[in-house]
DNA sequence: GATAATTCCTCTAGCGGCTAGAGGTTCAAG
DNA sequence: CTTGAACCTCTAGCCGCTAGAGGAATTATC
């Protein structure tokens, strides 16, 4: 049995981010000392690890309950986990399209700033002035 | 003099925002009507526009707060904007590699996912296991 | 000029995913 | 048995809004 402490040194996930998991439903309320203190098994530590690696891989709270309740059940179809997984591609995808459209922005913005007063910094100029975008945004 | 809902239409900044910006100090409290409700000018539609504009290239509140203070003084010198602007640029560049990183895990787990049960699907088994991970994360 | 529809006001609370801190209890080492 | 670290619960804060309650002002229509 281990401490929490014990545990979010084996998982890399902080405390206070463990007691959190436990409220919002993701680990199951521990097992507790006779002093109230949590308890976890190898099982915990298991379940803790997919949840860090799932959010590492930056899937939502809400998708990585789904993908746990999926893992629960070996025997079913795989699609749900797929769909999930493919989804959150997706939106990684869409994020880095954007983020790129936005360096091309600042990076037309911060190379044209040749004044050396604000008057005729290009940086300012941009965000006074709509005209002076590429795109619409 | 236009009410925050003309405003709203002008910029494109939702009412319940212009009210937070206000808050926030971004645009000082404004003029008021007989019945205490605001009331704008060309200045404050120009000053939200810049805020507007640079929300959407993605500044946090507190930067937009001393690119406005920087653009009160034209005679200054822009570094100050530049750096703003360079420093933010550099971030956007580490969030899209950040993303990039991971785009290459999802689709690596996604596309090995050819089992039709849970048990081998390659999903979960890769959130279960850190062994599959090609990279520290 | 009355009425109705729309817009506006302030205030409080909620989103996600934690993180920090207060104030108190339990545990493990010496 | 004492100390000090780790634990407990509870509340509040972060960012940038957004939503809703409950009420007042303004504008449009008759």
């Amino acid at each position: 049995m281990f401490s929490i402490g014990e545990v979010s040194r084996r998982t890399g996930v902080k405390v206070p981010t463990i007691r959190y998991y436990e409220q919002m439903g993701l680990m199951a309320p521990s097992e507790r000392s006779e002093g109230n203190q949590r308890r976890y098994g190898r099982g915990d530590v298991e379940r803790l690890t997919f949840i860090r690696h799932a959010r590492d891989l930056g899937f939502e709270i809400d998708r990585i309950r789904e993908l746990l309740a999926l893992s629960q059940h070996p025997e079913a179809p795989c699609e749900g986990a797929d769909r999930i997984a493919g989804a959150h591609l997706t939106e990684v995808r869409q994020k880095i399209e954007q983020l790129k459209r936005l360096e091309a922005e600042l990076e037309r913005i911060v190379s044209h700033c040749g004044g050396h007063t604000v008057e005729d910094c290009y940086v300012i100029r941009a965000l006074s002035d709509h005209g002076l975008c590429e795109h619409e945004h």
